[in-house]
DNA sequence: GGGAAAATGAAAACGATTGTCAAAACGCGT
DNA sequence: ACGCGTTTTGACAATCGTTTTCATTTTCCC
């Protein structure tokens, strides 16, 4: 638990969106810190690895967080623009998931689902 | 449709699996092609835009490309082993997404939907 | 065949991420 | 407060997948 992985899983609750670790880079140089870029990666390597904070890829393959309410199995809605995310859920989805898996004999069968679109306040501008 | 494009398509034809840019080209030189890496990066890249290939990211952030059967809208349960890959499909996967997304106000909704596991014959061994 | 346009590939550039290593902060018994 | 071994930190270099650049080669059409 060392301060400066809190400050980062602080700058991370701070944002309702999924964040970059150059993201967070950025906020909290701007914000006075004087932490590293690589302890960044090394805090979100961390929270990620604990499950405290989740991470998923953009279409250009890079790597953003985010600090969820659950740590639960969840999925989320993403904002294609702002980034903003919600969390979400689908009983129905996590049971096809694991039929179709065991279908073909698949075994220790896991998934990503992630729903993209425009947000409300997002679309009205 | 270059002559270069066509090679590329047919290794990954070639393949049940996903594959990444450097595999491809690692295969067509095995092979004696002459072929250079930026082509093959060129050719995936026009053959994922006009949806005759999938593109999906792994953990680690790198594009693996296939050339499935179809050209509908499909998922694909992955081996998380030796990456070969089956075509799937979810209608109540489907209708969950959309409705969800609208749920909460967003607009223009997609998804992406991955299952992994370990294949039959990779458990076997 | 000749020349414009498209395709090709080697090498350089890029951007995200990880590795290295010496300095700084910390924990703890004195 | 003082050493001192352990952990954390951060500047910098290195890595790796991918893209850009640009000169050369091929293709296409007249
Ligand atoms: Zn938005
Ligand atoms: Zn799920
Ligand atoms: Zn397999
Ligand atoms: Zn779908």
């Amino acid at each position: 638990m060392s301060t400066r992985r809190e400050t980062v899983r602080q700058a991370l609750t701070g944002s309702t969106g999924f964040r970059s670790a150059q993201d967070l880079y950025a906020d909290l140089r701007a914000e006075g810190s004087k932490i590293g870029l690589t302890t960044v990666y090394r805090a979100l390597q961390a929270l990620s690895e604990t499950g405290e904070v989740d991470v998923l890829r953009t279409n250009e393959g890079e790597a953003v967080y985010r600090a969820c309410d659950t740590e639960q199995h969840h999925h989320h809605l993403v904002c294609r623009v702002c980034s903003t995310a919600v969390e979400i859920e689908g009983p129905a989805v996590e049971a096809w998931a694991t039929e179709v898996g065991t279908r073909y004999g698949f075994t220790g069968v896991t998934h990503t689902v992630e729903v993209f679109g425009t947000c409300a306040s997002c679309a009205s501008r």
